[in-house]
DNA sequence: CATGCGGATAAGTTTTCCGCATGCACGATC
DNA sequence: GATCGTGCATGCGGAAAACTTATCCGCATG
């Protein structure tokens, strides 16, 4: 027995929604035989006479009146999958399941968000977070849509980063231990400060130390930690300064004042795709609020 | 924009189950370029990608995973209709709509709904009643599946009748009137006794009217009534005598007697059809069990 | 009895669908 | 790093399906 097809199944609701075969047909717009043959072929596909002819009008049978419902169903179906894939077509709908790997990228996307959601109401953003490595495969696997990390990253031959984002790094330091009459630190002059920085690993410490090292100097923090809230407590507690990503402060920090460094730091935002990744609306658009949220992609 | 089909639908639910096309193709039966060219006429029809080829698996992307569930959902309907069918088909569902005529088959159907039930459990059976041209008016119109009448009826040309029944009619005679060492009564020993009949018009009474026209007399009734229990009430209080169908008193009536007729008199039970009725299990259940219910067909 | 309507049927054509063969990309293996 | 294997895409040819045109039949109507 073959399994009965869609078109059949609308052939014989217009049947009995018009009661005639040919209204049936010219509402579907097609020829009367053309309908005339469905319904035959739906009835031998499934067994069962459907359909009698009476008086002029084709009336269901008992079997045909009982299909009515699940026929009605499917129609429905098809018609649901139908909207939806329209609404993704159009970018009305959409979902992109985003990775961030790093705790600062945090600080980045409540704007980006919001805007994201003024803009494209019916989007749907899945944020995943865990450390850069982790997320990388993840998007190589497809589980994710994209990554937003801080380059530099070990990225796979699959994989491609996009920059989006310049984020300065500042030197954060109380107000007690600011250096009157300097607008920017250097990193001689921070390394004669107690310094608490994000733990060893992180990519934000690589590139601080990389930072001390082209002036020819090691940073010696009296602390490490993996929080930036953290730090920003201790530092607005005067236990010692530290340098944090411009971001993560969002915004002035009460008992503490913001330096820039001299030469100036800042460490790259990306987002990460596969390769062969097609960019659907939804995507586009929040790579599009992410590259205008978080400064100059430099 | 075409339509998605069935069977594109089933392709890529399977193609998303398995996490492959060759896998999918080979489950469904066919070969991988033919899933493969479903998927790509689905996708076409969508107006959207709803697949990506990802480390040697195949991934759905947003739409794609939006398009699942309406998906399943078109195939359970789909499946449900082919369930519904089959059931019809194979005598285990069914519907028969059946209109009685005179109010006197009310009395037969009872012990044949009981045998139908117990042989076809699956079979619905829909009993209308109203006066017997109504009724057939309705089975030619497809309204209702059969009709069981007593003939003579008038019929249309594009009905037909099939004799089910022979119900013979007798006289219900208080105890004080019976007439003591006569087994049977004629038309004129009825004729000199307090009659309560049927109401004119009723076909029933016009078979009894018949039946005294014949032995040249015309029975001239103390009461008419259209309801056969109010009649036996009557006579089992005395109060006259009645011809009535057999089938109609059940049994014995308390306190009144049964007699037969001389000359016999019964009336017909017909099943009515449309010519073109297509009998299917259940109206072919129907019809027997209403055979082998009244008596002789005659 | 002619006519119009609705449906069924037949034949021919276009479209679709599937299988086979082939090519391409990616990952694994030696 | 070259080779092999896997998985998917593509092109082509034949089979099957679906649609259209044309015709016929039954039935109701004037």
């Amino acid at each position: 027995m073959h399994d009965p097809s869609l078109r059949q199944l609308r052939t014989f609701l217009f049947v009995v929604q018009t009661g005639g075969v040919t209204t049936a047909a010219q509402a579907l717009g097609l020829t009367q035989p053309a309908a005339s043959q469905q319904l035959r072929e739906l009835e031998r596909a499934m067994g069962v006479r459907l359909l009698e002819r009476v008086s002029g009008r084709s009336v269901p049978t008992a079997a045909g009146r009982a299909l009515i419902e699940p026929a009605r169903r499917a129609q429905a179906a098809v018609e649901d999958a139908r909207a939806v894939a329209a609404a993704h077509r159009s970018g009305e709908a959409g979902r992109v399941r985003l990775g961030t790997g790093a705790t600062a990228c945090i600080h980045l996307l409540p704007p980006v968000l919001a805007e994201l959601n003024e803009r494209m109401p019916g989007l749907e953003v899945i944020i995943a977070t865990g450390n850069t490595p982790d997320i990388l495969r993840r998007v190589e696997e497809g589980d994710l849509d994209a990554a937003l990390v801080t380059l530099p990253a070990a990225l796979g031959r699959s994989l491609t980063a996009t920059r989006v984002a310049t984020d300065p790094l500042v030197a954060l330091l109380p107000e007690a231990m600011a250096p009157s009459g300097r607008p920017s630190l250097t990193a001689a002059d921070l390394e004669r400060l107690p310094l608490i920085l994000y733990e060893t690993g992180a990519n934000t410490r690589a590139i601080i130390d990389a930072w001390f090292r082209r002036a020819g100097l090691a940073p010696r923090p009296i602390m490490e930690l993996g929080s930036v809230e953290a730090i920003k407590v201790l530092v607005a507690g005067g236990r010692g300064c530290s340098v944090l990503p411009a971001l993560a402060l969002g915004g002035d920090v009460a008992g503490a004042v913001v330096r820039p460094l001299r030469p100036a730091l800042a460490r790259q935002l990306a987002v990460v795709l596969r390769k062969e990744k097609v960019v659907d609306r939804g995507l586009g658009r929040l790579r599009a609020a992410l590259k205008g949220a978080g400064g100059q992609p430099g």
